[in-house]
Order: structure tokens, then sequence, then C-alpha cells
DNA sequence: CGTCTATTTGAGCCCCGTCAAAGGCGGTGG
DNA sequence: CCACCGCCTTTGACGGGGCTCAAATAGACG
């Protein structure tokens, strides 16, 4: 049941038995099943918990006043949703699930005490922050100077990659539940232009979909017409497994420093 | 001398004599001054300290392969800017100065030991975070979703808001640094089209540019054309006001949680 | 005063948005 | 099992926003 959230956090650290059983504990029983195309949490609200996604695929978007709409980014099994509500008080975006989701809310109380408990969590969720936002990079990076192919492609592979990260695709195929709506709205064209924009790339035999699932036909050539750098999302991975442990755990960056400021007034 | 950076980060936290002259003797004798155009951090490189931008623009970008560059955020001064270091080991994008600059190398031990001495600088910090990200995601809608007259005044509107909070506006008046190349980089259009979409805000009676020097002629105009939602940049700011200062220096968030869990190891 | 950079202007083209309508496909109810 | 309905996908035509190439003008600086 938690495979993808274990999956996802043991990318970033190592995780001991006593992490994945205290998770476990923490998520049992508090699971809430989400329909697919449900709105979680709208503009304004308060950032209450911590949420975590299980399973499924969520949405975070922002409109503008006239009613546009622009996905931020995707959430998918494993990643930490709330990340914002370590640094802001309201969500300035919304959530939306895109498919049947799972999703646990957990009050900052506990996860205080499951992360004091465990440096390698604390550890792990760090890397999620730093993995969310090189995304975000990448995105404004496709929005700004990508070509609407170029950003299909791109938003092809990212989920391709996080997909495999986390053990959810079988060699090339991979679940792509998004509507063509949906992919015009994180790539930023319309709905008829993201259409023929993912028809051109079955055309050029790059992928292949079949109702919700999808297969990357050939994946040097996808990534070639996304200019898309695998090295993006494993800056943290690679870290990883490139340093010994000692000194990975005690990394000299700011994090640590901001910790202890605050944890100087406990 | 450091009158914005104080500015800036007073904004997000009260603070105290205490921290502003903590803050000036932290900083005094280490500002680095650096020319206009020059290469700061290059993809790639490892964060090693923290960084304040004391006086001056900088930007951060990103190139694609093929040699697209696409600006991901101004800092302005008194921004903090190398937060990521606080959340990935390596950079995955780059740093350049607009102007000439006056920039600040911190050891990480030693804002360590000035955060552990004050909450409030702590809090301001962590706000900054929160006011950056909300920017970027800004950026997001902007590059997905407006047109590029819209993202043009957008980004006027933002970077007037930005100085206008540091004291850095005389009426309708600010510096205005970037070549239209620069604009262009950051809403994502040719330089040619950028130099277009200026005019045409200049002929509406919207702005008048003088050098580098720009004059918000209509504000409430320039921010319907925009689209700009004024709120957006002050989440922060706004909760400062509206709550007692106890309950704003205990906020329950994720940000003590995760703090309080890497605490438990020293 | 010459040089380099930044801004401006024009022409032509193509990417992509909009509008409109026609399939496809799954689900629901009879 | 079939008919119907709603949602999603697909296709076409057309217009416009924005890119490219190219060249002229204006400023900044030594």
């Amino acid at each position: 049941m938690y495979g993808s959230l274990i999956n996802r956090l043991s990318s970033f650290a190592e995780l001991s038995r006593e992490d994945t059983e205290a998770l476990q504990t923490l998520l049992r029983g508090r699971c809430r099943v989400v329909d697919a195309h449900q709105q979680l949490t709208n503009e304004g609200d308060s950032f209450g918990t911590v949420r975590f996604l299980v399973d499924g695929w969520i949405c975070r978007h922002k409109y503008l006043e006239d009613g546009r709409c622009q996905i931020l980014s995707i959430c998918l099994p494993g990643d930490l949703v709330d990340l914002e509500g370590a640094f802001a008080n309201k969500a300035d975006h919304c959530l939306r699930t895109i498919t049947n989701s799972v999703v646990v809310d957990i009050a900052h109380s506990q996860v205080e005490a499951i992360l004091r408990s465990s440096p390698r969590l604390a550890q792990a969720l760090r890397c999620s922050i730093g993995y969310q936002s090189a995304i975000s990079r990448e995105w404004l990076l496709s929005l700004g100077q990508r070509t609407a192919r170029e950003r299909c492609a791109h938003l092809i592979c990212e989920l391709f990659w996080r997909l495999r990260d986390i053990g959810l695709t079988s060699n090339a195929a991979m679940d792509f539940p998004l509507t063509q709506e949906e992919v015009g709205g994180a790539i930023g064209v319309s709905t008829v232009h993201a259409n023929r924009v993912m028809q051109d790339l079955r055309l050029a035999g790059l992928i292949e979909q079949c109702g919700k699932k999808l297969k990357v036909l050939d994946l040097p050539l996808l990534e070639r017409a996304a200019l898309f750098n695998p090295d993006f999302l494993h800056g943290e991975q690679i870290v990883r497994s490139s340093r010994p442990s000692a000194e990975r755990d005690r990394p000299s960056n700011l994090w640590w420093l901001l910790s202890g400021a605050v944890a100087s007034e406990c």
C-alpha cells in the first residue's frame, strides 16, 4: 500500500527498518480516498496539515482572474504535497486530483514527532523539497524557451523518469491519466494544440498511447526532442551514491543553519 | 550601506536593535563589489556559502543545450540569493549580475551563529524563502498563460512593488537596468518582441522610460494590463500585521518540524 | 570622433489560438 | 443488449501573436 511512498523517500536517504515501520504506523488507518477531479485545496486556504500523496496523481494549479489556468506541477505517489506550508501560511494556488487518489493528512505535531526520531527521514524530506524546486525551475525553462512540441516531450520524459524512480513503470510503459486539456494546462498551450503535438509525437514514432496508458517507443529520441537532461531529476540521488554516508548525513548547507536557529528557541 | 537589506528583512519579521546590529557586524568588511554582467555562479557549482545581495540587481538563469536561456528570477537588494543551498548540493542554474552589485558571501557556520542568536532573523529567512517561491509560481503562471504584453506589464509591476517594499522607489519612479534582451529572457520572448511590447506600454501611456529609469504613469491601468494581483507579493507581510507577535513567532508549520528533527541530532 | 552595444523598424513567415463541428468511447439507464 | 449522453479526441479553416533576418538609428564610452 505504501510502497511508492517508501520507494520515493528511500531514493533520497537510506531509510532504516525503523524508519519505514514508523512511517507505516503513522500512515496506517489515516488514508483518505479521493475521487478524480476533486478540488483538494483552494487559493487562500491555510496550511493546517502536511499531506502525503500515497497513491494517484494530483496537480497544483493557479488561476488568472479571467479564468486562464496554469498547472504548476504534477504530484506523483510518494510526493509531499504541501511543502509550501513550511514557508507560507496561506496557499496562493489550488490542488486538484487527476486520478482517484489516496492522501494522508498529518498534523504537524505528528510529523514533528516522527522526524525527531529519524534524521534520515528529515534528510529525505529536505531532498524532496530540493527535488521539487528543481522541477519547477525546469518548468520555467520549458515554458519560457521550449516550443510546444519540446515541452510536451519534456513533460512525458519527466513523468516517465519520475515514475520509473518509484517503480511505477514496466519497461517502457506507464500510466498517463492526463487529458489533453490537462497536458495543455501544464505546458501552456491550448487543448487543441496539445492534441496536435501529442499526435505529432505519436506519428514520429516516439510514443504510443492506448487509453490511459503511454508507451515510450524511443526514449533517446524522445529525450532529444525534449532537450531533456536526465540529470536534473537526480541531483539528490547522485549526491547520495557518490558520497560516504557519514558525510552525507552532515551536509554543509543552509538547512542545518536555519534549523539550528529555530531549535535554539525550543 | 545595508539599508535595503535591513529593510527587506524587516518586512518579514520585527527585527530588534540587536538583530540589525548583529547583521551589520556580520556584513561589515565582507562586502564584495562585482561589476555588471559578471557570471557569479555556473551550473554544477556547489553551494559553499550563503550569499546576500546587499546592493544591485542579479538574475538567476538556466540554459538549454542549444543556447536558449531563460531568466528564472531577478534578485533585488536584500534578497538571499543562494536559498537553494539549503535543499541541494549543486546548482542547476547560473547567477549573473545585471548591475554593479555588492554581495556578501558568508560561511555557513557564521550564518548559523547569527541565526542561533535570533529567532526573528530565522523567521525573516523563512519568509524570504516563501516569498521567492511565490514569485516563482507567479512566473510559471505568467509564462504559461499571460500574453507577452501582460507578462511584460506584470514584470514591471512585480519589480515596482518589490522595490517599493524596500524603499527604492521615489513616487512612481524606479531604477530599471534591464536591457530589452534581459526583459525578453525573463518573459520568454525574443529581444525584438520585448522591444515592441515595451514600446506598446509606453505608447499606451502606462510607463515612461528614460535611460535606466522607469516611471509608472498609471499604476492601476498597468496592473490591469498585467492581470496583476498585488496580494501575491505580500502574503507574508499580511500575516505579519494581522497577527499578534507571540503567535507569529510560533508558526505551526513544517519549518519547525523539520528543524526540530535535524536539531535532535546536534 | 569612432566603436560597441542597445534600441528601433520593416517584411515575411510560421507557430499556435480560436471557433466550429465531427467522430470516438465509456457509462448509465431502460 | 441497445440507445443515449457526456466527455474527450480529432480535424479543418482562419487569424493573429510572436519569431527571424536584416538593416538603420541612437546612446554610451573612451
